[in-house]
DNA sequence: GCCTGTCTTGACTGTGCAGTCAACACCAGA
DNA sequence: TCTGGTGTTGACTGCACAGTCAAGACAGGC
């Protein structure tokens, strides 16, 4: 007895993640979703549930489709130094781009975690530390291969190579110039040197 | 034949500043603000302007009166490898004391810059350039008085400082451990070393 | 004491939003 | 073909907000 919905859950999910990525939590309409998908909003109500689950659910996506495959592919490139300078380079392409910058949507929302509640909270914080974790994990192997010098604290340097990161996409959202960009990238990545 | 206000325009601008400090400028309501300063809608319209108006002039108190007299402060304080550390000293102990965590107002602005216009964005961007040229400026004398060796560049070594206490106040936010934040800190600080 | 122009007050207006409702469209099984 | 339940549609509700209005309070000049 059941009508088949006319759209896929999951696609719309995706496209409300673009949104909220681009626009943030609170800057986002329900009507910038129902635009973006194509879905009205009734059948989003049902298929989901509220402004808060869909935004819960985006951010679930995105971590584990954008980030946690985009390290796993930036960690299997080469080796553990070539790889820690690949998602830098990323990052410098992404922040000087600033057309099109937008950022890291978990960085986004964690830099506006007032607005969320704890579930939100969680995954943010969760995959902080994973990024800590990827950062410390190849400064351990590149000791190890003799890449990088025994006398580097593993852990210390990941987390200030995470500051940099960091830092990096104040600065590009600051409309900092990009040599400056470039040149703390630089910096950071000489504490492996 | 005028007759004086009853209160003090500065003062309910250092009220106002406050408020933005703490919320920001999308999630801070007029009423929030004529409940921290005490002075009514109609008042502050007259003798501000709209809420943009005052959110610039919030900023620009924010600018001159603290931010400014801080970097001044310190600079002031020691020897320049001195100041460097007490800035970052200092900012370990805003970030780590999460009760009243709130970062810097202007970072906090940059971080959504696209909720404001040219006005802010220019007042942003002067004051982190103007805080780049505040490391560049203590690297330099250390440079000179033989603190920090001179093989450090100091244009790039201030970019990095500069991401590394961005990086720290996002890291605040996004509710890792003090220790992590520590060890950014001392990181980014052995570049001068 | 009256007049003039500014300041104050609280109610008001219009807008944009999240979330809801009820009527309708559709399909599958009886 | 009828029936019941699910999906869809667009209008609706209630709320919170920025900004405005108009009536009144007030002080000084005449």
């Amino acid at each position: 007895m059941p009508w088949k919905k006319n759209f896929d859950v999951e696609e719309a999910v995706e496209s409300a993640m673009e949104v909220f990525w681009e626009k943030g939590f609170e800057s986002t309409t329900i009507t910038d979703i129902t635009e973006a998908t194509g879905v009205q909003r009734q059948s989003l109500y049902n298929a989901v549930g509220d402004k808060r689950k869909l935004f819960l659910r985006s951010l679930m996506k995105y971590d584990t489709e954008r980030r946690r495959s985009t390290l796993a592919s930036i960690e299997s490139l080469g080796t553990p130094l070539e790889s820690i300078h690949a998602f830098f380079a990323r990052a410098i392409e992404q922040s000087t781009d600033c057309a099109k910058y937008r950022g890291c949507f978990l960085v986004n929302t964690a830099l506006r975690l007032q607005d969320h509640d704890d579930e939100v909270r969680d995954l943010v914080s969760a995959a902080i530390e994973d990024l800590r974790a990827f950062f410390k994990r190849l400064i351990d192997h590149g000791k190890v291969r003799g890449e990088i010098p025994s006398t580097v604290d593993a852990s210390a340097t990941a987390s200030a190579l995470l500051a940099a990161i960091f830092g990096m996409g104040v600065m590009a959202r600051g409309s900092c110039g990009d040599d400056v960009i470039r040149q703390a990238a630089d910096r950071a990545l000489s504490l492996l040197a």
